[in-house]
DNA sequence: CTTGTAAAAGATAAAAAACTCTTTTATTTA
DNA sequence: TAAATAAAAGAGTTTTTTATCTTTTACAAG
């Protein structure tokens, strides 16, 4: 839950992005699908996606593939977050109601409000940039095997 | 996100449940429909399943419905949650990993488990009575208009 | 300027989730 | 015990999400 799998897929594949072209490198996407254990085809639609929303750069042709440029690198999770799933996790009621609010709000809104202002702080704050050196170091992971 | 339209519903049912069958009374379907604005049919599935589970209980015939009895007031709303949609949201990790663990944890495994856990504590410790009181006061609500 | 490469675009398919409709079963009451 | 009522059960449809396949466009290098 939380994301939707898509939403899940495109963190990872930005974050895998990032780390492989650090360094000014392109990576193709089949090396991408393979490197967070995704589908080519799926990964490939996803990443049009966010390329188009400037998320993530990429060139066509030989020596072509996806990167992630300077300026992109400060881009938040967040911004991926609400390019695949819209900001229904940063705004929407937990129980499902149309419209969350203060003035009539549901039984859990005290509660979902610290939950959902947790998620929001979480992914405004980490930069796409923020993983590279967990990653290189070995300490966190993107995939499973 | 978070919860399943399904999931939604049923908490909201269950609750209105709660409320409107804490002097003994049993509620119709349609009334349960109405008072949380969802299709009929479908909450009708979602309190069926929620009755085999026995987190709601029904009686057929002329003035039958459902209530829930003393014993499943005390249940949780993380009861209610594991019934429709499963432990994901309590153990499954942020970026879809199939395994979240210590060992190898995904970049967000940190931030991620403390929104899981505060998840956790939240539906662990507001049980199905628990909203009652706030409800006859209009001060929390449970359908939008 | 042709050939090979790699992403973009578009169309399609499969699976899951959300929702609807019909028939059956249990229960009450007249 | 027959009729009415209301949930249970089962089957079916629609919509959304996830995934795949094919064709087109852009670019680089020989
Ligand atoms: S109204 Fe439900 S979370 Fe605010
Ligand atoms: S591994 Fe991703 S949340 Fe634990």
């Amino acid at each position: 839950m939380v994301f939707s799998k898509t939403c899940e897929y495109a963190i990872r594949a930005v974050i895998y992005v990032a780390q492989k072209s650090e360094d000014g490198a392109k990576v193709g996407i089949k090396e991408i699908a393979a490197g967070i254990d995704s589908p080519v085809h799926f990964i490939a639609k996803i990443l049009q996606d966010l390329s188009k929303r400037e998320i993530v750069q990429s060139t066509k042709g030989p020596n072509g593939g996806f990167y992630i440029d300077k300026d992109s690198r400060k881009k938040s999770l967040a911004d991926i977050v609400t390019a695949i799933d819209g900001d229904r996790i940063f705004t929407g009621c937990g129980l499902g109601l149309k419209n969350c609010s203060e003035s009539k709000p549901c039984p859990l809104h005290s509660e979902f409000k610290i939950i959902r202002d947790k998620i929001k702080l979480t992914l405004h704050s980490a930069t796409i940039g923020d993983f590279n050196a967990s990653l290189n170091a070995g300490l966190s992971f993107i995939k499973e095997r």
